[in-house]
DNA sequence: GTATTTACGAACGCTCGCTATCTATACTGT
DNA sequence: ACAGTATAGATAGCGAGCGTTCGTAAATAC
């Protein structure tokens, strides 16, 4: 008991990995309740085992009790059934930008407590460190939870995040903004391990649960900056940190980037601002167009994919070319990654088929292994739905003792 | 003792997972011998625990034993020591190729204890599949390994590899050949598990193991075809399968792919012939340069690279647009995929400096964070180094139970 | 030659999980 | 309505493993 050094053990620790193998198995199964039986069968212990860490894990809080199951008419004693408690420990997201706060709150098995989101005209930093105090407190009162309970918590921020110290390059546009102030804030808060990680990881981290399992999913945030999160088998790829960065994929054979810029080539050619700008430029040339009429003076992205949407040839040449260079920009990346899908996200994934279509007909010329080409279903609550399963793979992590050996070195 | 099921278990699974622990350790230390005390130490587990351990390890023959230390002049009683005993299980790396068959026989440890190869001008499959056996046996006679010891056998070849069905697409240039004869002819030989991997993923797996530990390594094998293997953090990244077939990605603004073509745009470039091709053109359009000088009629890409070496401006426009091309057509990659590393191996990487510098100058211009650019020592070993390590891994992760709980879904 | 230091070896007690048995509960059939 | 049966939960005994403690062996220092 004196040592207690992580590895190896006695029989105290073989019980904390059967009590977790119980916990696991429960875990998996969520959120439909578990009878003891079907413990025993799954985890492969003897049926006394099984009952004593349901006992443990009912007695900390983890698991809840039910009644016999009122639709189950089979012969026999009505077994109890358990599943998990969610509350035991509920995590919480927060999804800060310039212009928008977004909190969330969900319990262990992943259901989701509360949402909160807040949007305001540009704050100033110290405005937006009280704005985000006080969704966090409506989030926590929405979903009955109080703050002490909170047992991890993620923020998203833009930008490229290093991981430990959570420091950030590339600050986004809030001055005077430093995501330091922004953990600190969050640590006086809530009294928990307060994380930070990249907005577009934490959108491919929701976007891969959402998929579920297995493979290797590049999802992109197209708006008007561009990024990608990479998630293999369920775990972020990060490289130094800086992984995803697609926004600075040279488009022209002569760009060079510049790491001073804030935005990249391919997000000056094809973000969404970008996009606008073809399409009044297009409108100009042709006053006649469909996409002149529907767009006006103040052409928007939208209207690009509507008057395409609407067959308009001017509006379809624009989107080729947005499509055209997208492809290429993205195409290297695919044939070095084979993912099993690319899922597009972000603003201007609201365009639809018109411009899903048109990338998968050039990223086709371009790949070997046709990657399944999706939009996001999740649209703007991916970050925080990212955020708060970051947060829950934390807790889990932590809960769950993974007994030992990891590196294959 | 009936069920068996994976996952969790008594008390013999917990001897199991202490006995790996201790071997581990061992293992970790390789090759160094280890006295009980610091095994004690470093698995945090009870001496009776060890010793016991170790006396098992010891009878099952995978530990052996030292003497005392004689340089060791310390008080007391002299500690008995154990190390690996590597021929516990030896595995054999299988690099097979149109024109030449290497085998390597590694002991456990990782040491090397023969290697042989034998080239040829040409084999039909039938005669390849024998001269394989040959091999085999003369490098299991230099490390006087018997057949029926060798416990993993992973064999490299070219082409797009199934990782299951050991099926291989896009089948290199020797005719009648398939992957699947060659493992049922090895399952044949040697009575042991047989896996099948691409070669560039291979030389990937070598490289990463000899940089060590962590991170993410691209690494790109440059000949006259162009393949990458990706290593983040030991494991092997395979997307669907088709992962880093860097030689598909097209460098100019119209390429497009032919998935049944055997070469890519990128290879039609800038692979070896390609680079011999420029070489001479360049000399035919400039013959007093030193570069026309070197090459003759028979230019080579070496004499390219030579020439540039000795500053011929003809051969360094040569190497720097072969540089330029390749860094635009890596540049994304490395974006997206932000290795800590990227290392260039195979035939061209022994043009040295000249083009390494180039190309790093290049990547400047096109990258946020650098990493690191460097050339595998491994040379032509590359590939049979990598088979043995990917062999040595099935090995321990057989051997060493990793209880339980692995995916985060 | 004795004291000291270090390591090996054996006996005891504790915890834990597995097998086997017994009790509890609800549905079914006569 | 009552016995039978099938399923689930609770309890006792057994075996295995680990950790602690003590005794013993082997080398060096004085």
């Amino acid at each position: 008991m004196s040592k207690g050094t992580v590895g190896g053990g006695g029989t105290t620790m073989l019980r904390r990995i059967n009590v977790a193998a119980v916990l696991d198995a429960v875990r998996r199964s969520a959120p439909a309740p578990l009878r003891v039986a079907e413990l025993v069968e799954r985890t492969g212990l003897a049926r006394p085992t099984v009952a004593q860490a349901v006992d443990e894990l009912l007695d900390a809080g983890w698991l809840q009790q039910h009644g016999p199951d009122s639709a189950d008419r089979s012969l026999g004693r009505p077994a109890i059934r358990v599943s998990l408690r969610g509350r035991a420990a509920p995590v919480l997201g927060l999804d800060v930008g310039p212009h928008r706060v977004t909190v969330g709150v969900s319990d262990l098995a992943g259901r989701k407590l509360s949402l909160v989101r807040r949007s305001g005209p540009g704050w100033t930093a110290q405005q937006l460190l009280g704005v985000i105090g006080e969704v966090i407190n409506e989030a926590l009162a929405e979903a009955e939870v109080p703050a002490e309970d909170i047992a991890a918590v993620v923020a998203a921020s833009p930008g490229i995040v290093d991981e430990h110290t959570g420091r950030v390059q590339l600050v986004p546009s809030v001055p005077g903004w430093s995501a330091i102030d922004l953990i600190k804030h969050v640590r006086g808060l809530l009294d928990c391990p307060v994380m930070l990680d990249n907005d577009a990881n934490l959108a491919a981290l929701a976007i891969a649960a959402a998929r579920g399992g297995t493979g290797t999913l590049l999802a992109v945030q197209w708006g008007e900056r561009l990024g990608a999160g990479i998630v293999i088998d369920g775990r972020l790829h990060r490289g130094t940190g800086a992984a995803g960065e697609i926004g600075f994929i040279a488009t022209d054979t002569d760009d060079v980037i510049n790491p001073e810029d804030s935005r990249g080539p391919l997000e000056r050619a094809v973000g969404s601002e970008a996009i606008a700008a073809l399409g009044r430029q297009a409108a100009l040339d042709n006053p006649q167009s469909r996409l002149a009429e529907l767009g006006g003076e103040q052409l928007d992205t939208a209207d690009v994919f509507a008057a395409a949407a609407e067959r308009d040839p001017v509006a379809q040449a624009v989107v080729q070319q947005v499509a055209r260079t997208f492809a290429r920009a993205l195409a290297p990346s695919v044939l070095v990654l084979d993912p099993t899908a690319v899922v597009i996200g972000g603003g201007v994934a609201r365009a639809g088929a018109v411009l899903l279509d048109a990338i998968s007909d050039q990223l086709r010329l371009l790949t070997l292994n046709h990657p399944k080409l999706e939009l996001s279903a999740l649209a703007e609550d991916a970050v925080v739905t990212g955020a708060m399963r970051m947060a829950l793979d934390e807790v889990w992590q932590r809960k769950l003792p993974t007994p030992a050996m990891t590196s294959t070195t």
